[in-house]
DNA sequence: TTGTAGGCGTTATCAC
DNA sequence: GTGATAACGCCTACAA
C-alpha cells in the first residue's frame, strides 16, 4: 500500500507538506505543489480513508438496518437512500435483519463499533434504551420510538382513511383488510385504525387479517388469501398493506374466477414498482418513497451537524387509482 | 467516547491487560478479567473498530456495487449477498452506479480509499486497469473482465437456449427477443446468442429489440413492445431478458386483446420474486441467485486469504414452466 | 501475569 | 513555506 510517507519521500518534503496539499491547506510554493501532485499522480497515491476517519472521529459512514432489501418498499427506499447520501459524501452500510430482535441488536452494535456517524432505522423490534444509548444520530420510518428520536412516516392514517372511503364509494359491501403484525407498534398500524374507523363510521361489513412481512413466502400469503374468500365468499373488496399483497390477492382472485373490479375491488399501498407491472394495474396509496429518503439523510446529517430537527415527519400519501377499483 | 483507557483506568490496569483481554490472548488472572468485563460492562464499552481496522491494515468492509438496488433482480441477490457476508463477518458498502462510467470510478476510487478488503461488481462499463490497479479481491457478476479476476454468471447460453426452444415446441411461428444492451459485452449476451442460433437452426421467424436497464421506465418500456407488436402484428413468442420486462409484454398483450398463452407465449429471464406475483404466472429461466449470492461471498473470502479461486464460476439455470407457454 | 513503547496512516499545532 | 511531533484508539513485541 502507497501512503503518505511514500509520496513525501519520493517528493523530497515532508508528510506535513503532503497532507497540506492533500487538504488545501496554509503556503505550498507552486514548485513543491506541483511536485507532490506529481508523485501522487505516478504512485498512484489515494489518502486511507481509515487513518482519517479514525483521526477526525468521524467516519461519514451511515447505518442502514431494514427488514430486508429483497422487499420492494425498502429495496426502493434504500436505493434513494443511498444516492442522497452519496450525494452528500456519506457511504451506507446495509443490514438487514429480517425483523429479528436478535439481529437487529448485533447490527446496531456492530454500527457502533464501527463508528458511523448515524443511523436509519426502518426496522424495530428492540427497547428505546438500544437506541439512544449513546447518543447518536438516528431516524426512523414508521415507528415513534420515543420523543427524542426524529421519525418520518407518511401519513398512514389518511392513507387507511383514502383506501377504505374509496373500496366503499365504488360500492363495496364487505372488505377485508389485510394488515402487517400488529403488535409492532409501528405507525402503519394506523391504517388499519383508519380502516375500523371509516368501516364502522359508514357501517360497513368488515373483516380483518394479520401477516407477517416475509417476502418470500407466497405460497403463504396464498393460503391466507384463499382461506379469506372460503369463509367469506361474499367479500368484494380489499385493502392490502402492501402492493405485494395485493398482488396475491389478484392471483387467488384469478383463480378463484372472481373478476377485477368487478366482483372483487383490490386496493394496495406502497405504490412500489410490481404495483404498475401488474395485470389489472394496481390501484393504491402512493407513499412518497423518494422523498423519505432524502429526508432521512437530511435528518442525519442535520443531526450530525448539531443542528435542531423536526422530530416528527408526517409526509402526504396520494391515492393513485389504476384498474383493481 | 469511552476508549480502552477509560477502561483501563477504571480497573487499575493497563491498557494492554484489557486488549489481552478484549483479543482472548496471554494469561490474565481471573480476578483482573472479571474486573476488566465488570468495568467494560459499566462504562458500556465497544472497541473501536476503525482503530482496529487501521492497525490491522484490514476493514472487514466489502464494496458492492451494482446499477440499482431498486431492481428486482439485483435487490434480491444483495440480500443474500449481506446475509452471507454478515455470516462470515464482513459488512456491506452499498454503491448503486446506475450504469454511469463516472459514478463507477468515482466508487471504485471511494471503496479503494476505504480500504474495503473485496469488491464485489454487478455493473461494470469501465477498462480492465481500473478494476485490478492495485490488485485487490474482486469478484464481478456476468461478465469476464480479465483472465485474472474470476466472475460468477449462471448460463446464459443454455438459458436462452431452454427458453427459445420451449418457445419453439409450444409452436410459436415468429418469436420477438428483447434484450439488455447488448454493447455492454455481457455474458448475458450469450442468451441472444442462443436465442439467434436456436431460432435459425430451428428455421423460425424471429426479431430482436434492445433496450436499456432502467427500472424506473416503466412506460418506455410499454412503448417499445407496443410499437413491437405494431410492426410484428404476427409475433406469437416473446422471450424476454428479464421478468420485469416479460411483466410489460404481459401488460401491452393485455391491452392489445391479445390471449396468453393461447396468442402470445412469453417467458423471462431471473425468477425473482415478480415472475410468481403476475397473472398469469410468468414462465421464466430461474438463475439461482442466492448461490451467485453465496458464492460472491466465498470468492472474496478466498481471495481475501490468499487461496486460490476458481476463475470461471458458470451456475445451472433451470426452466420454470408456469402459466405463460 | 502485567506493563512499556512503538506503530498503523493521517492531520494539526507549533516551531523554524 | 516547510518540518518535527503528538495525537486519534488500538494492538503486539519485548521487558519486567
Amino acid at each position: 500500500m502507497t501512503t503518505i510517507k511514500d509520496v513525501a519521500q519520493k517528493a523530497g518534503v515532508t508528510v506535513t507538506t503532503v497532507s497540506r496539499i492533500l487538504n488545501n491547506r496554509g503556503y505550498i510554493s507552486d514548485a513543491t505543489r506541483q511536485k507532490v501532485h506529481a508523485v501522487m499522480e505516478e504512485l498512484n497515491y489515494q489518502p486511507n480513508e481509515i487513518a482519517r476517519s479514525l483521526y477526525r472521529r468521524k467516519s461519514n459512514l451511515i447505518g442502514l438496518i431494514i427488514p430486508t432489501v429483497a422487499h420492494p418498499f425498502f429495496s426502493e427506499l434504500s436505493s434513494y437512500i443511498e444516492y442522497y447520501a452519496y450525494e452528500a459524501g456519506y457511504k451506507i452500510l446495509l443490514c438487514n435483519s429480517h425483523l429479528d430482535k436478535v439481529k437487529e441488536k448485533e447490527y446496531l452494535d456492530m454500527l457502533k463499533r464501527n463508528k458511523v456517524d448515524g443511523i436509519i432505522m426502518g426496522s424495530h423490534t428492540l427497547e428505546v434504551d438500544d437506541y439512544i444509548n449513546p447518543k447518536l444520530p438516528i431516524v426512523t420510518f414508521d415507528r415513534c420510538i420515543s420523543n427524542d428520536i426524529p421519525y418520518i412516516s407518511s401519513d398512514n392514517f389518511q392513507g387507511g382513511k383514502l383506501a377504505t372511503s374509496l373500496l366503499i364509494e365504488r360500492g363495496c359491501k364487505k372488505i377485508a383488510h389485510i394488515s402487517g403484525n400488529l403488535n409492532l407498534s409501528l405507525l402503519a398500524n394506523k391504517r388499519y385504525e383508519a380502516f375500523i374507523a371509516e368501516v364502522n363510521n359508514r357501517n360497513v361489513e368488515h373483516v380483518t387479517v394479520q401477516t407477517e412481512i416475509n417476502v418470500f413466502d407466497s405460497k403463504q400469503y396464498e393460503k391466507l388469501i384463499h382461506r379469506l374468500f372460503e369463509e367469506h365468499p361474499d367479500i368484494d373488496g380489499v385493502f392490502s398493506s402492501s402492493d405485494n399483497m395485493a398482488a396475491n390477492v389478484i392471483k387467488v382472485c384469478y383463480r378463484l374466477n372472481k373478476n377485477i373490479p368487478a366482483d372483487v375491488k383490490i386496493i394496495g399501498y406502497d405504490d412500489t414498482m410490481v404495483a404498475s407491472l401488474l395485470v389489472p394495474q394496481l390501484t393504491t396509496i402512493r407513499q412518497p418513497i423518494e422523498e423519505m429518503g432524502r429526508l432521512a439523510i437530511e435528518l442525519i446529517i442535520k443531526q450530525i451537524n448539531q443542528e435542531e430537527v423536526e422530530k416528527k415527519n408526517i409526509l402526504p400519501v396520494k391515492l393513485i387509482e389504476r384498474e383493481t377499483t
